[in-house]
DNA sequence: TAGATTGTTAATCGATTAACAATC
DNA sequence: TAGATTGTTAATCGATTAACAATC
């Protein structure tokens, strides 16, 4: 028995690795799996055993030596980690193609997200609904997001429009963004950003083509 | 003047950063900016400028001292780096929401990508057209992949469905898989898989939020 | 020439893994 | 108890960065 590591800062990459661990567990959940070992776990996602148990080791202890992990324990503990036991409301800004695919979108509300706030700058679109969401007029980004309460937002606009949708975002109270802009934002340092590129993914892998 | 270093293996990670070095080359040459230092495109990119030039360093010297880069002469490097000389044909399987957003995305064939046949396993949905293009029976794939000579390919499928999409891939020849399904896919070494699953990155990031 | 910036080296920093005592 | 597997340490591996000679 350790005592709590509440001071230790864990590396973002160990955080990053979380989410993985989850949705393996979500599905050994629901395969009906009781208990599953480092190693088992570590094949499923093609990394190493060593590193499930060091980056587990950072939270706690919550396997049992001979036995492995409780899967409905170490999910229940993953999940209070990345504090997934509340549901958080996304903005999203963008009803392009990509904004009504991520609207309709099945697997956000059961991982611990809910879609509640649409914008565009549209004026064919604002005003129009999908599955259920007004699309509101980007002027009223602010007053909404602040009025939700909402840390959290999507980034569906065309890259010219990205850096300012994210100032905006920014000082409406959003902590957390997810840009689908194919640019590098700038942000404060206590905003955090994930990128999603389908393009630069792509050039990553023709490297290896012929 | 060094020898060049043919046999030198690049990291992988130093590869997924050249497409981002490309992506901010393409901006500043629409910009009409005709020359760049490390230190410059170090600030825009958000990382070091001794990271770029220790990444470039694996391919060629590709600068001027006292200058910088020239964007046009690194973009056209970086280009073939990464075999973007060409068009690369890409498969398309699953055409939901996702599948029709990425059709219609207009990203992809300025950069080097063309999607050129989507499939699809639903009964309803095969025979109908996006964006030009015929949607095939999931049944033909490794027939028509095999034909159009494709390598790479878009998984866009419920998760159930993926690694059974993945498995014939993968026998129909394609070497480079783009997987949105949220779930870890088996294949041989010689395949390259890259992940996008937003679900992941938003709980990466809720472990930073309160 | 003087100033600027590259390409490269070596040091530093950080992440992964092998190994094993502890223990269920 | 014997076997299995964790949690942790220390070694290894790999990536980033600081610094600067070379040179445009």
């Amino acid at each position: 028995m350790m005592p709590p590591k509440n001071k230790i800062e864990v590396p973002d990459i160990v955080v990053s690795r979380l989410p993985l661990y989850l949705r393996a567990l979500n599905f050994l959940a629901e395969e009906g799996v009781e208990t599953i070992s480092s190693a088992e776990l570590a094949q499923r996602l093609g990394i190493s055993s060593a590193q499930i148990r060091k980056d587990l080791s950072f939270f706690g202890e919550f396997g049992k030596q001979g036995t492995g992990y409780n899967v409905e324990f170490l999910r229940k503990k993953i999940k209070e980690i990345l504090n997934l036991t509340r549901i958080w409301d996304v903005a999203l800004v963008g009803a392009g193609d990509l904004g009504h695919a991520l609207v309709h979108y099945g697997g956000f509300l059961g991982q611990g997200f809910r879609i509640s706030l649409v914008f565009d700058n549209n004026p064919q679109k604002i005003g129009q609904e999908i599955a259920g969401l007004i699309i509101q007029p980007a002027s009223r980004m602010k007053e909404l997001i602040r009025q939700h309460g909402i840390q959290i937002a999507i980034i569906a606009v065309p890259a010219s429009a990205a850096q300012k949708v994210t100032d905006e975002l920014v000082a409406a109270g959003v902590r957390a963004i997810l840009n689908y802009a194919p640019i590098t934002l700038k942000v404060p340092p206590d905003v955090h950003v994930q990128y999603i590129d389908p393009v630069t993914r792509l050039q990553h892998m023709t490297y290896y083509l012929k």
